[in-house]
DNA sequence: TTCATATATTCTTAAAAAAGAATATAGCGA
DNA sequence: TCGCTATATTCTTTTTTAAGAATATATGAA
């Protein structure tokens, strides 16, 4: 039970819902994320926290990086369920599909000194 | 997104999901609710409030009695989605499979003066 | 109409969640 | 080692959520 409600507690906020979907496009950092969301830079933590924590996304650190990716779910089938639909759901949302599209133009070597 | 997320906040705890979960087996007004989930029936109306503008579940009046049960999620893919693996998730939980025993005990006659 | 009852709504309080600012930690390069 | 930078954690404050008590609403029976 804990380890559903935790999955669903963590898509119902929208700027977890937007990480998830951004990282559908392409691997990121902390910082790209917080540059993407206009949030700040601990807030992004916090969520990718949760969002770790119901098993939705794993990471890998590269130096002062850190990675996010999503993982494909294995720790819970509600975890993986939802991941899969997330592929296509809100595709077409526009508080979505703007920010998908800004994301070529959302690099670390232009936000942070690297 | 917002109804994406009402969705998932919806079911997002626990006695949200308990209340799906029991009404898979049979529709039931808000006393055998109360009943069965021992807590106060102004938290029922509550919380049936939430699943029912997320579109999970809906009602007919019947006199007195408000006899609730599950959508097929036809508002929203989100909710359809959902219902519909919720049919076989969380079937073995403790607190599920308990409650759903219990079920069958729980009857508006002797609970309410009718 | 009046009373009794099932449910909804309001009110209040307590607990949880979300935010940003400030601070701590970790990994690099000099 | 020291300093710099990316991220995590802590600290506060504000907002949301959940709970129960009290009250309001609606319906059926007398």
């Amino acid at each position: 039970m804990k380890d559903f409600t935790k999955v669903m507690k963590a898509l119902s906020d929208p700027n977890r819902v937007k990480i998830v979907k951004m990282l559908q496009h392409k691997l990121m950092c902390v910082c790209e994320l917080q540059e993407a969301l206009k949030i700040a830079q601990s807030s992004v933590s916090k969520h990718l926290k949760i969002l770790e924590e119901a098993g939705l996304v794993d990471y890998k650190k590269d130096g002062l990086w850190v990675n996010y990716y999503l993982t494909d779910g294995r720790k819970s089938p509600f975890a993986s369920s939802l991941m899969g639909n997330l592929r296509h759901w809100l595709e077409d949302e526009p508080e979505i599909t703007e920010l998908i599209q800004r994301l070529p133009n959302i690099r670390r070597e232009d936000i942070c000194k690297g």
